[in-house]
Order: structure tokens, then C-alpha cells, then sequence
DNA sequence: GGGCCTAGCTTGTTTGAACAAGTTCGCCTA
DNA sequence: TAGGCGAACTTGTTCAAACAAGCTAGGCCC
């Protein structure tokens, strides 16, 4: 069994998303929660305080806990990996190695994967498609010490992410996101059937383990209309920013 | 004063971002803070779940918390708000109202909104400009309930949500957002001087009052390379999403 | 020297209790 | 009837204690 606040959250989310409670009600109490569930009014929190982070449910001193939504935000693990999303959704999702090569880092690499300029890193260059239509163009660097791991990979593995697992028990565990709107260049275009100037929803970011060491860092391009990223927040919450444009070259 | 973890949370914040804790260091032990700080664990420990949320430090059962980066997010206020969060960071902003009327609530509106088909809404076209360029186009539907208080404002008010919570004590407390990129159409294009078809990055959202009643639903473009969405997120934490496109129409 | 194992440290989970602060709603008064 | 007041309810904050579970480092054995 997992933590009782953890089965406590996942019986609520579930009751909110089959309908039980209509977007705008009434929570039940903490208390009244806490004798359902036999639970101190503590474990019931920490339960609610986990619907609050996913954005189903708002609160306000005093007043009752009120349900905002019926969709949950996602996994990191389906934030994370392309593959894992797709399949969480249902979708058929496709990817290949396109490119694959050992460089030494520069300094921009560097100093985002906390290595030293000329330490070995890993360029790749992927795309990934859902139904068989291309939608995201992948550049990652992965940093030397996973190297090995990245290229004993098969050109065509579905999920990066589960396998790097798999093979070594890598495990991602902070990320940072940047996300902005480019256009595409020839390249782009080219691999991913669009017109040299079209709108691309680009994804930069910074991926580390448990214990803060960075892993990769990726540049993701995605077809625009295909994918569209969703965020919830609220006062207490929220870990979006906007940053003003050309702080860092692009790659 | 504040709650006393938010205090705590404030000192220890500061000490990262000043260095006194390099990134990748540990913090020190929940027992140590607890000492340090005379409060009791439990309220250490709050006060450090606000820095994980915040994505300045990480933790692991077993080992002590490491220290993951120097930059904190945002408020929920510096995010929902252009203006505020644009003078957080230094820059000038201006607004101008291009247009501005009442019309009846088509359907998707009013889904959106919580309100009935038919039910007034107040359309409103501004431009945001930073350091006098122009690089936000807000198209913004609000709920007839606060119409009047919106009409009343300046057509060059540089903080709407600011405005309204002066005159009428709104306060934005819940969103939603939708972000992806699209290609600027003749309007766009015009207002934002930058050529027809080139790429925005758009923010779809809602925004909802305390107690889950939608205030407004608006669709933001951002000219390429003004601005761009940061996300920092952990296993833990997470509230981003992404979505395939094509669910909604476009407004 | 190399590998295993355990003792102690550190974070995670849970309970129970008490008070503070904000909300709601009915009642009472002018 | 309109407004104000207050009691009951509900969430927010804090404390103290105990056990579970994962991590680390040092010592021990081969």
C-alpha cells in the first residue's frame, strides 16, 4: 500500500472526476472527511493539499473546500517523456535517431549540464511522431557519464525515458522548462513537413537526477496545432514564469 | 508578521539566493533547522515544502535536502498580471484598449464563463507594449457581472488587475492556461509589426475568483523572442501538462 | 584491498490537541 | 425591511511524539 493521505487523495480525485462532487461545490469538511475515512484531521490535509497542487480543488480560510476542475495535471513522468504521455493518452507514438555523435562540450553545454568546457557530451537528434505524423523534433545533449547507456539504444526506442531506467535505473527527478515560440528553420521544416517559417512551440530544458545532477539538456520543437501545454495554478501555487526573451542564445 | 513558516521559508530562500548555499550543497537537517529557528519540526518541515514547491530545493527520503538552483518562481500575481509582473522585473510597460463592446455570450463563451448562451460579456482588444514596443495582444472576454467595473477603466490602464481590485475588491485567485504557438494573422500581424504568418507563442486562460466563479477567458500573443514561459517541476510537484492540440476551437 | 553489514542519521507518515482567523447564516434591532 | 451582531462552523498554523523507510559511513570479515 501506498501512504494512507496518498489513497485518501486518489479516492477524492476519483469521486471529483467521475462527477460526484459538480465543478463549484462543496468539499466536505476536513472533519467530516476525517471520520469517513477513520484518518486525524492531519492525513486528510495533507490529502486535499495534494487535489489543491493538482488544481481540482481551491480553498479558502473559513469558507468550504470548493472543486475547481475535473481534469489532473498529469505526471511528472508523462511531463517528462514525450513517449509516456502519448501512451497515457492513448496515442500510437513513433520516434528515430536521426543523428548520434560524441562532441566535446562547449561552453553554453557546460555550463547547463554542470560539466567542464571539452568534457564529453552526447548530441542527438530525434524525431517523434503520433499516428505516424512527425511532431516534435528532439535536440538533446546528454552529458558524458550516460552516454554509454543513451547510444546502446535502438534508433527507433519508444521511450528514452523508460529505457535509461530500465537499462541503468536512471531516473529523472527536477526539470526546468522554457517554453517560447520560434520559427522553423530548414532543417526543422524538412523533418518535420512543414514550411520553412512556420510556427514551432519550442520546449528548452534541463533535466537531473535525485540527487541534482544534470543529465541532458534538450531542445524540442513541436509542430504547432499539435501539442499544447496545459497549466493549472493558483495563489498558493504556481510555478510558471515568464522570463523576457534573449536571456540565453538558442543553443 | 506572517505564519511562522513562511517566515522560516523566507530566511532560508534568502540565505540560497544570496549563496550562502551553493547549488547541489544540503541543507541542513530538519532537526538542525528546527533548533536553529526554535519551532518544531513539522513547521520546519512546511516551510521547506515551500521552497520544493518552489523548485529551490529537492529531497529524497533518507538523505539530507540539496539545493537545486537560485532562482524562485514567481507569485501567482507577478504571472496572471502582464503589468505587475513586467514592473517586477524592471521594464516599462504600457496598455492601450483598441476596442472594446458588449455582445451576447456565444456558446463557447459561456462554457467557458459558467454563464448561459446569451448572457452579456464584454469583448475587449488591448495591446501591452515593453519599453514601447509592442509585443502582447490580449484578447480578453470578461463575465457581464464585471463588465461595468472593466468599461470604467482608462483605456491606456497600465495594470487591469490591479485596476479592479482597487475599484471593486476582485481579486484573481484560480487560471488555467493553455499555451502553444500559432501563426500571426493580418490583425496580429498588424498590431504587433511583425509580418503575416510569423510565429506567436499564444496563452489561452481562465481565471476564476476565490470561490471558482470565472472572471474572464482571454487569448494572449506574445511576439516570438519578447517572452518566454519558464516552468521549474519535480516529481513531487507538477503542474504542467501537455495536450494534443485540436481539442477546442480557436476562439 | 574489497565487499558486506550494521548503527545512526535523516526524511516520510500519522496522530491528537489546541488556538487563530475567516466565513456563513440566522436572529435581533432600529 | 435593512442592517448589524454574534454563534457555530471551517480552514490555517503550530506543537510534540512516535514509528517507518531510505541513506551513509564506518567497521568488520574474508
Amino acid at each position: 500500500m501506498t501512504a494512507r493521505y496518498a489513497g485518501i487523495a486518489g479516492e477524492l480525485r476519483e469521486a471529483i472526476m467521475r462527477g460526484d462532487y459538480d465543478v463549484g461545490a462543496q468539499l466536505p469538511s476536513e472533519a467530516e472527511l476525517a471520520v469517513r475515512f477513520a484518518a486525524s484531521r492531519g492525513t486528510v490535509r495533507q490529502a486535499v493539499a495534494v487535489l489543491a497542487a493538482e488544481g481540482l480543488v481551491g480553498s479558502r480560510q473559513g469558507a468550504r473546500r470548493i472543486v475547481l476542475g475535473r481534469e489532473r495535471s498529469q505526471s511528472f513522468a508523462e511531463l517528462h517523456s514525450f513517449a509516456q504521455w502519448a501512451r497515457s493518452t492513448g496515442h500510437r507514438v513513433t520516434g528515430l535517431v536521426l543523428e548520434q555523435r560524441r562532441r566535446a562540450a562547449d561552453v553554453t553545454e557546460a555550463t547547463r549540464l554542470a560539466l567542464q568546457p571539452g568534457d564529453a557530451v552526447l548530441r542527438v537528434l530525434r524525431v517523434r511522431s503520433l499516428e505516424g505524423e512527425p511532431v516534435l523534433l528532439e535536440r538533446t545533449v546528454y552529458a558524458g557519464w550516460i552516454a554509454p547507456a543513451v547510444e546502446s539504444l535502438p534508433a527507433d526506442c519508444e521511450s528514452v525515458t523508460q529505457a535509461l531506467y530500465e537499462s541503468v535505473g536512471l531516473v529523472f527527478a527536477y526539470g526546468e522548462h522554457l517554453i517560447d515560440a520560434v520559427a522553423a528553420g530548414t532543417e526543422d521544416a524538412r523533418l518535420l513537413s512543414v514550411r520553412r517559417g512556420s510556427p514551432l512551440l519550442r520546449q528548452r530544458r534541463v533535466t537531473t537526477t535525485p540527487e541534482g545532477r544534470p543529465v541532458e539538456w534538450s531542445d524540442d520543437r513541436y509542430r504547432a496545432g499539435s501539442v499544447t501545454f496545459s497549466i493549472r495554478n493558483s495563489v498558493d501555487a504556481n510555478p510558471l514564469v515568464r522570463q523576457v526573451g534573449d536571456l540565453r542564445p538558442s543553443s
